[in-house]
DNA sequence: TCATTTCCTGATTACAAAGTCAGAAATCTT
DNA sequence: AAGATTTCTGACTTTGTAATCAGGAAATGA
C-alpha cells in the first residue's frame, strides 16, 4: 500500500513504478487516478485522516472531564492509534524535520488542530495545578514524540539491541511504561496524589 | 556543509551539485575526494562520530558515580550535544526509521555502542532501585527520543503553533522540562525523595 | 446491440541527478 | 626551473523515474 512505502521510506524514496506493483496496477494507472505523485501522496494522506478523526471523535464524548483525565485518555488513544497505523508517526517525524509544502499541508489538514487542541488541554491542566508548568507546545511535542519512539525506531531497536519490540510482550510493556513513566513525569505533586489515593 | 543537507533533508533528497554548489567546488571535485555519495556520507557521519566520542569521554570520567548520576549526565551531555549538532538525531531518526544498510553502517560505527552503553546504565540503575523497572531499551529509546522531539521537530513546532522553539527562554524551558518532567518520571519514589533531600 | 464513457496499458518522452573521463590548473619535490 | 603529483573542472554518458499520450479493453447506458 501506498501509506505503508511513504511513510517506511519518505516522499522521494518512494516510486510510482514500486506503489504500481505493490497495487498490481500500470504505472500511468496512478497518473489516472492521481494526478501526480503529490497528489498521490496527499490521497494516502487524507486516509490516515480518518483515523485521526476517529480519535477526535472518541476524545469529544469525554470533554466536560477535567483536563488531565482527556489529557490521559489523550496518551492511551494515541498510543493505540500509533500501533495500529505506524505510518502516522513516521509521517510526521519525517516531514516534521524536514519543514516545506508537505508539512504546512499535513498540518493544515490532518495534524494542526489535534496538536493545538492537546496544547489547549496541557495549558488548561497546568492551570489546574495538575501538570508542570512548562511551556504547552514543548509539553506535546515531548509527550508524543516519546510516545511513539519505541515505535518508529523498531528498525534501529532490533539492529542495535538485538530485541524484537513488537512482541506482546514488549509492547504491553511500553503501554505502561508511556502512561506511568512519561505522562507521570510531567504531572504535579497534587496530582500524582490524587491518583494514588483514587485508583 | 555537507551534513547539514543531508540531516535535514536525507539521502535521497540530497544532491551532489546541491553539496558542491555550498562547498563552492564543482560536483566532479567530490567524487575525487570521495568515490560517491555514499562514501561522502559516510565522510559526513564520521565527522559526528568525533563529536560522540567527546561525550563518550567526558562520560568516561564518572565511571564510578552510581549509574543514576551517570544517567542523569548523559541526559544532560545529550541535550548539549543535539542542541549543538541538531544534524545527529535527524539522521538517527530518519535511518532508524528506515533500517537498511545505512543504518547498519551507523549503528556499528556511530550509535549502537553508545545506545548499548546507555542500556546497561539503566539496567544497573533499575538494580540500584533507582529507576521504575522497563525494559532498558525501551527506556533509553524514548528518554532519547522524547529529548530531542522539540529540537527535531522545530519546523513543525514553527508551523503548529507559530512559536520559535530556539529561542534561548524556550531552549532553557526545555532543558529542565526534559531533565525534571522526562527523565523525572522514570525515576523510583526513592530515587526522587533522594534527590529532595540532597538538592 | 451500439454508443459512450470510464478505466487502464505499452511505448515513449523529458528530465534530473549520479557517475566518468580527458585534460587543465595548482601544488609539491628535487 | 623542470618534472611529478595532487587537485580540480567542463563536457559527457548513463540511469532512474515522473509524466505523457495514443489507443485498447471493460463497464455503463440507451
Amino acid at each position: 500500500m501506498a501509506l505503508d512505502q511513504f511513510s517506511r521510506l519518505g516522499f522521494e524514496r518512494v516510486t510510482l513504478a514500486g506503489i504500481a506493483e505493490a497495487a498490481k496496477v500500470s504505472q500511468p494507472a496512478l497518473h489516472y487516478h492521481f494526478q501526480d505523485k503529490l497528489q498521490l501522496w496527499r490521497s494516502a494522506m487524507l486516509d490516515l485522516g480518518a483515523v485521526i478523526a476517529e480519535e477526535e471523535r472518541l476524545l469529544e464524548v469525554a470533554r466536560d472531564a477535567p483536563a488531565i483525565t482527556q489529557l490521559r485518555m489523550a496518551m492511551r488513544l494515541f498510543l493505540q492509534i500509533s500501533r495500529k497505523h505506524p505510518a502516522l508517526g513516521r509521517i510526521v517525524a519525517l516531514e516534521g524535520m524536514a519543514g516545506g509544502e508537505r508539512l504546512e499541508w499535513l498540518d493544515r489538514h490532518l495534524i494542526g488542530p489535534r496538536n493545538r487542541r492537546m496544547a489547549k488541554l496541557v495549558r488548561q491542566a497546568i492551570a489546574d495545578g495538575d501538570i508542570k508548568p512548562y511551556p504547552p507546545e514543548q509539553v506535546v511535542i515531548t509527550l508524543e514524540t516519546g510516545a511513539v519512539g519505541v515505535i518508529n525506531m523498531t528498525p534501529l531497536i532490533r539492529v542495535t539491541f538485538a530485541t524484537d519490540p513488537e512482541t506482546p510482550a514488549a509492547r504491553a510493556a511500553h503501554d505502561d511504561m508511556v502512561l506511568d513513566a512519561l505522562f507521570g513525569g510531567f504531572l504535579t505533586d497534587k496530582a500524582r496524589n490524587a491518583r494514588e489515593n483514587a485508583p
